[in-house]
RNA sequence: CAGCGCAUAGCCUAAUGGUAGGGCACCAAACUUUUAAUUUGGGAUGACUGGGGGUUCAAAUCCCUCUGCGCUGACCA
């Protein structure tokens, strides 16, 4: 299986070994990362430039700059008595040069030097220099190697170095190969890390709290979603993963902390497509004395302050759609907009059953056709409007009974205080103003496990621990939940989250074996 | 879970049912400024064209099945 290709470069791991040198090596102690020493490039750069305009006839040659750098060689070309090579990392890339006569005072030790770098090392392998920088003749800055050192050897070669790891299943299960062949892949994490910070330092300017929850619970409460299940030994009971950090949040806020939030890793066990993973990142927060309108406005300045932050712009494409989130962003009810978009006002359809009627009649197909008025709502928007719904805009005022936990409209109390951000169709943002009157909350929770227990497996169920948190008083409270992971993929023009996350979940790759045809051979850990 | 599609060497990619070919990589040689370096030479490698079975004189190609992956749909953010 290809074991050639692995043989040579295990013999020449077996030379390294042979001229005494640790192919393993412990440390490196580097003067610059390879985007400092492409800073220092600028300086020298500037130095010439100074230098050539103070004295025509200047040698530039000897303005050195020393650096001792290291990296994963990713190129390497010889010509005889001189060398190229390109080192890279997670951030940078830089060019080293070695020449036969440069790497030892003396010349013959220096040739040793040479022909023994061509010999051992191989393209993955990682390589430290330390020499002094300069511009070749093309104008790109190199490191002029005065000594080599070997960091480590790669006994698989890497993809090839243009065409890349074109395999997707591979670039998933694999991901250190995408990251090593493609800017594109590394720009993606960068831009990840970056989302994630900004959002961080901006809660953090506006005085929110950065808080922990639990992952495992008794009860996964907090959204309508399936939670995976498991066993905890010790207290020997049913454990779920978290599907949403809302409930322990909101206890927080009754603790008297005013402004909250968390960067969850949430678990549903739901279908999986390219807008859904099972093991996702949701960013909540929660802020005492706020409105759902407050938070708009608020929502609004955050995410425009992390797209100029990240983009430089905004405006930009995703796919083929063009995307502006400059201004202010409409605000539109759910009624007006399903008004508009299938001419149903469901206003006028005050039970399931009229509101089914209606649909019928306007040939709107509905899948779950027991479903209650207020999900029959959602599925006409989610046919006709949502599709439609590409630049960033606020659908507000949403049907009670799809949100069990925000808080009733004072003056139209079939309504809740409740917006989503909806961008090119995908909602992004979720938030309301909390429900925080516990005998109302009772009552709904009530509904939903009377939904639950009549076969309903994504309606929420009792929370009796969170109602004893809320019969000891809240404030106002308006709170908030965004999908890190599709907010990635809208900034970073992914069309699927799997490219949004370093190490998707995949399926485990079973070895074919010839007599065992049988699917018993479960694997475990080795 | 259903429908459609994909799987060829380390990587990338060809092959009307008729000898599995090329590029990169690899090995050797020349070359002091390369940028996907170039030039010359080389062999090796497909023991199973993802696994298994079938049709056929003949299968990468057609059929069945299994595995993995994608896309679309359903549930969901």
């Amino acid at each position: 299986m290809g074991e050639d290709l692995r043989q040579v470069r295990i013999e020449k791991l077996d030379r390294i070994r042979e001229a005494g040198i640790n192919p393993y090596p412990e440390r490196f102690e580097r003067s610059h990362t390879l985007a400092e020493a492409r800073i220092a490039g600028e300086d020298l750069q500037e130095k010439i430039a100074e230098a050539l305009a103070a004295d025509p006839e200047a040698d530039t040659k000897a303005l050195r700059i020393p650096v001792k750098v290291a990296g994963r060689m990713v190129l390497f070309r010889h010509m005889g008595k001189l060398c190229f090579g390109r080192l890279q990392d997670a951030h940078s890339q830089i060019q080293f040069s070695l020449e036969r006569g440069k790497l030892d005072a003396d010349a013959e030790k220096s040739k040793e030097s040479y022909n023994f770098f061509r010999k051992i090392t191989d393209i993955g392998d990682f390589v430290g220099v330390e020499g002094f920088l300069y511009f070749t003749k093309k104008g790109e800055l190199t490191v002029s190697a005065e000594t080599w050192t070997f960091l480590g050897k790669a006994l698989r070669p890497l993809a090839g170095k243009h065409v890349g790891l074109q395999n997707q299943e591979m670039a998933w299960r694999q991901r250190y190969l995408d990251l090593i062949s493609h800017q594109d892949a590394r720009d993606r994490f960068k831009a990840r890390i970056e989302i994630t910070k900004t959002i961080r330092n901006f809660l953090d300017q506006h005085d929110f709290m950065e808080v922990e929850t639990p992952i495992l619970c008794g009860t996964a409460s907090g959204a309508a979603a399936r939670p995976f299940m498991t066993h905890h030994n010790s207290l020997d009971m049913e454990v779920h993963l978290r599907i949403a950090p809302e409930t322990y949040l909101k206890r927080l806020i009754v603790a008297g902390y005013d402004k909250v939030y968390e960067m969850a890793r949430c678990f549903r066990n739901e279908g999986m497509d390219p807008s859904h993973l099972q093991d996702f990142t949701m960013l909540e927060y929660y802020c005492s004395y706020w409105n759902y309108e407050d938070n708009m406005d608020f929502t609004q300045k955050l995410i425009q302050h992390v797209i100029k932050v990240v983009k430089g712009s905004l405006k930009f494409t995703y796919g083929d759609q063009e995307l502006d989130f400059s201004g202010d962003w409409p605000r539109l009810s759910m009624r007006d907009l399903v008004l508009e978009h299938s001419g149903i006002d469901f206003e006028d359809y005050p039970d399931r059953d009229s509101l089914l009627k209606i649909l019928d009649e306007k040939k709107i197909s509905v899948e779950n056709r027991d479903a209650g008025r207020g999900n029959l709502i959602d599925q006409l928007y989610k046919k006709t409007v949502r599709p439609k719904l590409i630049n960033p805009m606020f659908l507000t005022q949403h049907p009670k009974d799809l949100s069990p936990l925000a808080r009733a409209n004072d003056d139209r109390p079939t309504i809740v205080d409740r917006f989503q951000l909806v961008v090119n169709t995908w909602e992004i943002v979720n938030a309301y103003s909390e429900l925080v009157d516990p005998i109302d909350q009772r009552e709904r929770l009530q509904d939903q496990a009377e939904a639950k227990a009549a076969g309903d497996d994504e309606a929420m169920p009792m929370d009796e621990d969170y109602l004893t948190a809320m019969e000891y008083g809240m404030p106002p409270i308006s709170g908030w939940g965004m999908g890190i992971d599709r907010f990635t993929a809208l900034l970073t023009d992914s069309q699927n989250l799997r490219d949004t996350v370093f190490f998707p979940l995949m399926r485990p790759i079973v070895e074919a074996s010839e007599d065992e045809d049988e699917e018993g051979a479960e694997k475990s850990e080795s």
